[in-house]
DNA sequence: ATATTTCTCTCGATTATCTAGAGGAGGGGC
DNA sequence: GCCCCTCCTCTAGATAATCGAGAGAAATAT
């Protein structure tokens, strides 16, 4: 068994799904079973996260979805990312990277 | 004016506070200044974080307090690491990483 | 006097996440 | 036929960290 984090660090889960819909259309499921494959294990996406995050991205109208059948021959909502989507997607990633860096510097300040 | 984080990656303030303090003891007031300045502006605490961020890591023991006069001859309370916050902040800041690393990993993928 | 800086703290709202479920439909084994 | 497992959808309520917008007090500067 793998460790697998606790809570996901909070504001990072729309960028991940972002991301990850970058990649190629998917469906939730599969987008969780994605990230957590990506991710080695170290984070699990609760479908009680996913799926509001979901509504959230599609109203502020950054991804759009339709059924469509899974390659298991189920009924599925394949998400894609719209233009903006992958315009939010390229602003989160450089000010997620602004902030890390940042807490970086902090962490790597000598006493 | 430097650009400003609207909000801060949430999660992270209890470790800034943390390193912050393993730095050298500190008043509330002082902490958020240091935090400003060694994040060079990327990072500004909110008193409405920050203090109840005080009351948690104390509840948690990982700080203690005394009051004591300020440089600026003000009264402050100074907050200083106690045994259980040292370890916490080794702690925090290896997680800390290793999601920062997971993250790193999943954003690096190409498509 | 008055304003500014330093320093304390609080209350209410917002919002992202977690926990803990329900439910349906396909495929395989018996 | 029947049952179970996997795939895949979604919801409701609780938790908790942060923000926004203040109040207040004391020392210093103007």
């Amino acid at each position: 068994m793998t460790e697998t984090s606790a809570t996901l660090v909070q504001g990072t889960l729309d960028m991940l799904i972002l991301k990850t819909l970058a990649l190629e259309p998917l469906h939730g499921w599969g987008i969780s079973q994605r990230i957590q494959q990506l991710s080695r294990g170290v984070f699990e996406v609760n479908p009680g996260s996913l799926f509001p995050a979901f509504r959230r991205l599609e109203r502020a109208g950054l991804i759009e979805c339709q059924w469509q059948t899974s390659e298991n021959n189920r009924r599925a909502k394949y998400y894609s990312l719209t233009k903006a989507g992958r315009q939010k997607l390229k602003s989160e990633t450089k000010e997620w990277e602004r902030q890390v860096a940042a807490i970086a510097r902090i962490l790597q300040t000598a006493s």
